[in-house]
DNA sequence: TCCGGAAATGAGAATGACTATTGGTTTCAG
DNA sequence: CTGAAACCAATAGTCATTCTCATTTCCGGA
């Protein structure tokens, strides 16, 4: 376990997530290094099959483990399609707020962002509806479902 | 499989139904239509144990299989969230368009719509991204993800 | 109305993504 | 240095979902 990365984590990004980390009492080991280096290097949402053929030094019982892990200290998030395979990529907060297009062929995922306007004018209304319902928002979640231009 | 109904399907959605199913050479039998009645009495998506709650004449290997196919001919649509079961509603077209309100903590999805203003331009903003993606749009999805106001 | 074959059904078995456990080794913090 | 926490590999569950197959229902033609 210490060949060269796929990706390179920079320092802040370092210790964003080793403090995430340290907030569920977890540290920041070189598997969860590994882990994160090969969705970074992926730049898009992996299936754990994904993430083991990018890393071949990672073990499957490890690499599910620790996606737990990283999910729970909110380092990543879980993806889930109508796909058999559940997809992992860093957390938003790491990154910058985005949302999906999901291939109902393939089922692959990529990312894309709406720009500023649409964006604000989503969140009011949504906002209203919360209100409106007394649901406590976390977050939103937009998907757009189609077909890829590899599939078509 | 002949008491009483849950709910009631109406000759128009009867007909659409039928239609669609025999598009897809299936024809709208009595299990199927147990099935979309349960659907219709819950009135927000179900997951399969909660359908075969709802009509316990139902058989869960029918259940899954009628479920299937159902879907695929386009009655109603499979939402899968975070937790462990999938859940099944009527389609749009046979409702309205709408969103969903998912409980992080219960798993409970329950539907809200969007004024239309938002709608129009949540739509214009996606059809500007599809067009500079090459994907071809089949639907969009919006999820709001939060705490409900009983697990509250 | 009666038949024959195709489609649907239902009970249970099989599948497969994922989780948990074991037991031994390595790593890191103090 | 030392002990707790992570690690690996391999294996044994778990459990929602799918498949199998014998039986039943449906439906058009005679």
């Amino acid at each position: 376990m210490s060949t060269e990365p796929l990706a390179t984590i920079d320092t802040e990004l370092d210790e964003q997530i080793t403090d995430l980390l340290r907030r569920s009492d977890q540290r920041f080991t070189k598997g969860r290094r590994a882990l994160v280096e090969a969705l970074l290097a992926g730049g898009q949402p992996m299936t754990i099959p994904q993430v083991l053929e990018a890393d071949t030094r990672l073990a499957q019982s490890s690499a599910y483990r620790n996606l737990v892990v990283l999910e729970a200290a909110g380092v990543v998030t879980r993806i889930v399609t109508n796909d058999d395979f559940a997809r992992y990529e860093l957390a938003e907060h790491l990154t910058h707020h985005h949302h999906h297009l999901i291939c109902s062929s393939c089922g692959d995922v990529t990312d894309f962002a709406l720009d500023d306007q649409a964006e604000a004018g989503l969140d009011a209304a949504l906002h209203k509806i919360a209100a409106a319902t007394g649901f406590t928002v976390e977050a939103h979640r937009l998907d757009l479902v189609g077909v890829c231009s590899d599939c078509d």
